[in-house]
DNA sequence: CGCGGCGACGCAACCGATTGTTTACTCTCA
DNA sequence: TGAGAGTAAACAATCGGTTGCGTCGCCGCG
């Protein structure tokens, strides 16, 4: 954290240069040869011989299953430790036809600003996954193209898949589906088919929407969100319950709502016609959109919360140098990705998961919107 | 890209609410089941058997591996084709020991402003590796817990492994080379034992700095790069070239390098203190970090690039609607992960792989510096 | 003393492929 | 006609585990 002024003296070498060695090609067992003490690669049928007992038993003392005697299964624990045994997962699953993956759907053409949520995700999916002795094994899907899914699972190489944002139209969804191959979706789906994990994104828009009309805000304008993407309807109808629940249009409420932005371009135009229009809050649907209305804003001199108010999504850190400091909802998003795995293992397992788990949110109330320090 | 105003209306449905039904669990065999036409999970042996052949004649007609006859090579060729068999990948793997994955080490604590080099990195890899037959496994490693890529490689999940980052004193890298597991790592290395891809930050950055001499500035500050990251040291090395040919502190040239920048606390004050110093050009070592700069020269009203001008690493899109538009350099990060894949590839073929390979750059001229907007 | 029962463990088949060795067959040429 | 060469395909072992079933020894009990 803190800073080290440094004066440009070389105090770095440089990486780029000359040819390398390179590692060695790994190893592969070769148990006659005596130098160099090479005993990796021990094998099950290895210790079995060492100690006096069969394959089976080296097998079962490791795995808990079955009778074995407690002396036995300690003499085979204790040379499993000393030489540092692990079994090839591979021949297990061969023997089990499983696999100990899973695989993770990664959309490879996301917008910058999903970034971190996708981080985040895989994190919280990576550490709950190993934790479970599973691996984690990607497919990223642009556009149409699943091929790397269809690898993935026509090669049997994972046991389920997490989905990692779902689509109204959901390609890699259907795949799944129809290979009856197991998956846990983050991010709500259209129908309740699917076992589905997501933050309750209805209620967290409906909160924030609230609060503004409870500061005295009559028009109100979202703006970005990819109409394909299932959260944004989500987001949408709590918006609206909140419109609603205020009286809509006949109350005098004044709504504006402007998908599929993303590029900055079409931000300016957008945000210039809402200033024009008088609207009173511009909700944006992730923090990097919301630095791109800002950043119009700031370029027209338009005073933040003063004379418009600005509230967004994520609150990740992007935002975090801006002044005024940005209204937000805030995600816990590795829990979301944790969440998704366990209900994974519980579909592998056999146990019935919920259909659909809701995740909460936070609203961070900060200076740009609803904190109360404008007229309204 | 059109932009699509809607009125609130309700016009998606949400998805919250009722528990679903969820996915079959992943239907095993069990051939004499005759309703359903189960007949997924096809083996070698059934197809033999359906042909009257032996497996090894459908393995070899499979692999083209081994003397067969066209005629018979043709026709379990049409039945694979016909049934759409594919084969069993893990059993494949049992056989040859290999495994057909390759593991990315990804870290799971990196600083938003490199996410976007890690998502093109994965697609490059993750595009090469699935053109090959493989499939990508991903470790995410946090600070020195490095388990999820030691329960990878203890379980043999991988053939081989991907770094795509490198620090002076790198855990995974020190922990593959004891298990002697191939890898190669996106981005120089201190020594140059390990195959290396990376781009040519070294000339890169001299390149730009030149730039910024020639237009007659003298003094020019660096700000950001983790020192633990070898990048930084290469980057830091093409800027001293870039001093030293200009005559170094003899001929005037004034330097200032801060590293470890990355709150936007911190770069405030540095920020501050730089402009006191009356420092002609802010170099940041990403495109957030600039972000942050831009926003605290915009909050002191300090005019960029007449009063100071600012450049940045990346030319990600997060800077693409400031005002003035940023001078900044551009990697092809997609190229550089399949760079990489192919190298390993090579490694894992036994064709021995060049020891560094370095791709190139662009450096993008914008207003924000090095255009000659100022008098320098 | 004989027998049932039980706990501990081994045998061998199996998972789904690969692959070195053998066998069967055809063709050629002496 | 038969030996030798050459090709096509089958046999069986193997990769490193799991697992249903069988065996063995020991104990208690009638």
């Amino acid at each position: 954290m803190e800073n080290t002024p440094v004066f440009a003296a070389g105090i770095f070498g440089d990486g780029s240069g000359l040819q390398g060695m390179r590692c060695g090609s790994a190893g592969r067992r070769f148990k006659t040869e005596n130098q160099c003490m090479e005993e990796k690669n021990l094998t099950i049928g290895d210790i079995a011989q060492a100690l006096g007992v069969s394959k089976t038993t080296v097998s079962r003392a490791m795995s808990g299953k079955g009778r074995i005697g407690e002396e036995t299964r300690g003499r085979v624990l204790a040379y499993v430790e000393a030489h540092n045994y692990s079994p090839n997962v591979v021949a297990q699953g061969l023997a089990q036809n499983k696999t100990f993956n899973i695989g993770v759907v990664m959309p490879g053409d996301s917008n910058i600003s999903e970034l971190p949520f996708f981080q985040n995700c895989m994190l919280g999916i990576c550490r709950t996954a190993s934790a479970a002795g599973y691996d984690v094994l990607i497919s990223m899907v642009t556009g149409e193209d699943i091929s790397q899914l269809e690898r993935a699972v026509a090669n049997r190489k994972v046991d389920g898949v997490i989905l990692t944002r779902t689509l109204t139209e959901d390609a890699p969804m259907r795949y799944l589906r129809e290979k009856e191959v197991p998956f846990v979706a983050v991010g709500s789906t259209e129908d309740n088919e699917a076992v589905q994990v997501d933050n309750d994104h209805r209620s967290a828009c409906r909160e924030l929407t609230d609060r503004l009309f409870a500061q005295g805000l009559r028009k109100i304008a979202l703006i970005g969100g990819d109409e394909r993407f299932v959260v944004t309807g989500s987001r949408l109808s709590g918006f609206r319950d909140a419109v609603v629940s205020q009286g809509g249009a006949e109350a005098g409420i004044r709504t504006d709502i402007t998908l599929n932005v993303s590029d900055a371009r079409t931000v300016e135009q957008v945000v210039e016609r809402l200033v024009r229009e008088e609207t009173e809050c511009i909700v944006c649907m992730d923090d990097f959109l919301c630095g791109c209305v800002l950043n119009t804003l700031q370029n027209r001199q338009i005073a933040v919360p003063e004379q418009i108010q600005v509230a967004s999504f994520y609150d990740s850190t992007v935002l975090e140098s801006r002044l005024p400091s940005v209204t937000s909802i805030r995600f816990d998003v590795e829990e979301l990705g944790r969440k998704a795995c366990e209900q994974l293992f519980h579909i592998l397992n056999g146990e019935e998961a919920g259909g659909c788990t809701l995740l909460g949110y936070e609203v961070c109330v900060r200076e740009s919107a609803g904190s109360g320090k404008t007229a309204g």
